[in-house]
DNA sequence: TAAACCGTTGTTTTT
DNA sequence: CAACGGTTTA
């Protein structure tokens, strides 16, 4: 069984990967560390199914985030030539569901409500119950919902089950926000997928045509998957039980969407004979980086041993940096960046990394100051600007005229004199009839009640739709521009916001303008369903050279030479919400997230790591000061290296200065009170040689426990020694000099 | 009855 | 400091 030459599949695999790739049949996992070559080997194993004659439109791939899907599809493309599913599990719900929903008893033309939209149906539900808006928080609300579609649990289940006032009335909000999306027609995000497993368990036959067309199943990240993601990828598995799921436990970031660890940590109880490959070898990071990566996840309880380990050199120590205020913070690194690209680095190379959005703002200003071209990667913010929801709402509507959020969103837009007053009465006459409003407002005999000025605004805003609804265009493009010009939509923009608005619109003709190019023959539902199920915006600004920007939580899967992640303070991250009580579980559980947020963040990075933090921070407007995270303290001295960000201290006034100077002499005192010397993190207990470590000295380490030397080498200043811990297998950690 | 205005409120992460 | 909701004004 000898491969040929050049095999562009397996060549430049490693042992484990290979056997990854190649393994046969049956349930497989593979866990992936940070850097290990997930997506590489999840892609090559797709193409080598292909290369061993599985057609490749019996293969289903699903990834979490549509840029994952789009670059696995390009990738495969590039390797066996097109035609395998690739999808993540929404597009892929709601592709099955546009044929199979009917069966529940579901028209198959229904919306799919965003987060906003949902909120909004929340809100009026909250209105029309007459609840106190600040004990029923309509965004809490909509979260209790959500996590009882992600366990599976339907509104009946929660009236019957409720105990006590607030949570009958939750449940009872929960009955009529279902009811009112099945009146809309519309799904909401976990609809696609509790509808999924509800049409597959109600209706065998339906799976069955699936479990038949598939032969493998290949799922990545599969710690992020919640319990219907889980059974979903359970049951699609059917007969042949080919199931490929890839993903990492200390990875697993989206508790509040549902994801579970179960589902990862317990695979092999779940399918039975599942053959587990681990890898652990990263080939991304220095040695320096990694290191300080893998001690600070040591301090999670909930995980699955795994120890990653590199044969890179140690590169640079990891830089740590306190600074006064968010804006020293994005100055200094605004010169540092500047600094970095005179050098020649590649803007596409360094990255931002933050907790939160609105960290962004200071970094922005600084960018933006030095002429540095950057990019804010805002998973909806373009999608959600209100021009563009304006536009998908009228065209929602056209699709689906039972979509009472859709009618509401466009039907005084631009504004036509239908106010407040007007559409209330209406809606008073659409449930009397038990009509849509949209099918209410057509009618004119169901409006006599209403005034002459509001049925005549009415009449106007209905032959509006007519005209739109028998508009005959060959693209998508073009039925925008025919939208915008029938519904005069820039003139009623006010002369200073024109510019603005322009923008937005354009963008968003360019972006349909690339679904036309890419999907010919797309239709109109083809297109609105692709931009509800939009998480990222590489499809409308690619290809720029620009520093990108984003949180922590979309820069999973990514990889660059120079990472910064700001804000390294208690509070952001770890999160406030993480440090208090939470719904999902015990504060500790929610600290491990935080802490596995930040490994994600720390292992994009290559070549170079900085972590920041400020001694203040501006909350609501005020300033406030803050400590630095709890995380840095838990990184090892030895690949970690604090330095002074010398600000311009002429420019300083005295007061600022001596608060400054208190506070580094503080951060001193504790810096030196923190394990600097070898023997502190790792002590040798038996075996030394005279110049330092030996192999087969026995050493226990503060947070691996006890080990074996079983390899040293030195690294410029600095030693290297690898060594296999009981606890924790081999890892190879770096010694400061003595 | 609709639009402009103003004060209050409250900010995790995203398919 | 932005978005929302309620209030005032036209």
């Amino acid at each position: 069984m000898s491969r040929r030459r050049t095999d562009p599949i397996l060549d430049d695999l490693t042992e484990p990967q290979r056997e990854a790739v190649t393994y046969g049949e049956g349930p497989l996992l593979v866990v992936a560390g940070a850097g290990s070559g997930k997506t590489r080997v999840i892609t090559r194993r797709l193409a080598c199914l292909v290369g061993q004659g599985v057609p490749p439109d019996r293969i289903l791939a699903i990834t979490f985030t549509n840029k994952a899907a789009e670059e696995m599809r390009r990738r495969v493309e590039s390797l066996v030539g097109a035609g395998a599913t690739v999808k993540t599990f929404h597009s892929f719900c709601a592709w099955l569901l546009r044929r199979g929903i009917p069966h529940l008893g579901r028209d198959a033309g229904f919306s799919i409500y965003d987060r906003t939209d949902s909120l909004r149906v929340v809100r009026q539900i909250v209105r029309e119950m007459d609840l106190d808006r600040d004990t029923y928080q309509p965004a809490r609300l909509l979260d209790r919902i959500s996590m009882h579609k992600d366990s599976l649990e339907g509104p009946e289940q929660c009236v019957r089950e409720a105990i006590g006032f607030y949570e009958q009335t939750a449940a009872e909000v929960y009955r009529r926000y279902d009811e009112r999306l099945a009146e809309n027609n519309a799904l909401d995000f976990d609809d696609l997928l509790f509808k999924t497993v509800e049409l597959f368990r109600t209706r065998p036959e339906v799976l069955q045509q699936y479990q038949k067309s598939y032969l493998h199943v290949l799922v990545d990240e599969y710690q992020d998957t919640n319990l219907p993601q889980h059974l979903i990828a359970r049951a699609l598995q059917g007969r042949h039980r080919n199931i490929t799921a890839v993903g990492d436990p200390d990875q697993m970031i989206y508790t509040w969407r549902g994801a579970r660890l179960e589902n990862i940590l317990e695979f092999e109880e779940d399918f039975p004979g599942a053959h587990v490959i681990t890898l652990e070898r990263n080939y991304r990071s220095t040695a320096n980086i990694l290191h300080a990566a893998s001690v600070s996840i040591g301090f999670n309880t909930l995980r699955r041993q795994k120890v990653l380990w590199t044969e890179s050199a140690p590169g640079e120590p990891v830089h740590v940096l306190e600074f006064e205020d968010p804006y020293a913070e994005a100055e200094w690194l605004g010169d540092t960046v500047a600094e970095m690209f005179e050098g020649g680095v590649s803007p596409r190379e360094v990255a931002f990394l933050y907790r939160t959005k609105y960290q962004s703002l200071p970094l922005e200003d600084a960018l933006a100051s030095r002429s540095i071209p950057y990019q804010v990667v805002d998973t909806v913010g373009f999608f959600d600007r209100k021009q563009v929801k304006d536009l998908r709402g009228y065209m929602q509507l056209l699709l689906n005229s039972s979509d009472e959020e859709a009618f509401l969103r466009v039907v005084n837009v631009p504004s036509r004199g239908i106010g407040k007053k007007t559409l209330e009465r209406l809606r008073g006459i659409a449930r009397r009839d038990g009509k849509p409003m949209l099918v209410t407002a057509r009618n004119a005999s169901a409006l006599e009640e209403l005034g002459t000025r509001a049925r005549n605004a009415l009449a106007g805003f209905c032959e509006l739709y007519e005209r739109l609804a028998s508009l005959k265009c060959d693209s998508i493009f073009a039925f925008l521009k025919q939208l915008l010009r029938q519904t005069a939509y820039m003139q009623s923009v006010p002369e200073e916001d024109r510019e603005d608005v322009q923008e937005v619109l354009n963008y968003f003709l360019s972006y349909a303008k690339q679904y036309d190019r890419r999907s010919p023959g797309g239709d109109l539902l083809g297109f609105v369903e692709q931009t509800a199920l939009i998480s990222d915006v590489d499809g409308w600004n690619t290809g720029a050279s620009a520093v990108p920007l984003m949180t922590l939580h979309s820069a999973k899967g990514l990889e660059f030479d120079v990472v910064i992640i700001t804000g390294l303070n208690e509070g952001i991250l770890p999160h406030q919400r993480a440090l208090e009580e939470n719904p999902y579980g015990n504060e500790i559980y929610a600290l491990e997230e935080e802490r596995r947020l930040f490994h994600v963040g720390m292992t994009r990075a290559r070549k170079r790591l900085y972590l920041t933090h400020s001694s203040t921070r501006f909350i609501m407007g005020r300033e406030e000061s803050v400590s630095p995270s709890r995380f840095l303290q838990e990184l090892p001295q030895e690949a970690v290296q604090r330095e002074s960000s010398r600000p311009a201290l002429e420019s300083e006034d005295p007061a600022v200065q001596f608060a400054r100077q208190a506070q580094e002499v503080v951060h001193r005192k504790r810096t030196l009170r923190a394990p600097g010397r070898t023997g502190s993190v790792l002590q040798v207990v038996d075996g030394s040689a005279q110049n330092g470590i030996a192999n087969g000295a026995r050493v226990v380490h503060a947070s691996y426990g006890e080990g074996v030397v079983v390899g040293v080498e030195s690294a410029g200043k600095h030693q290297m020694v690898r060594v296999a811990f009981s606890q924790h297998g081999v890892l190879t950690l770096l010694l400061s000099a003595r």
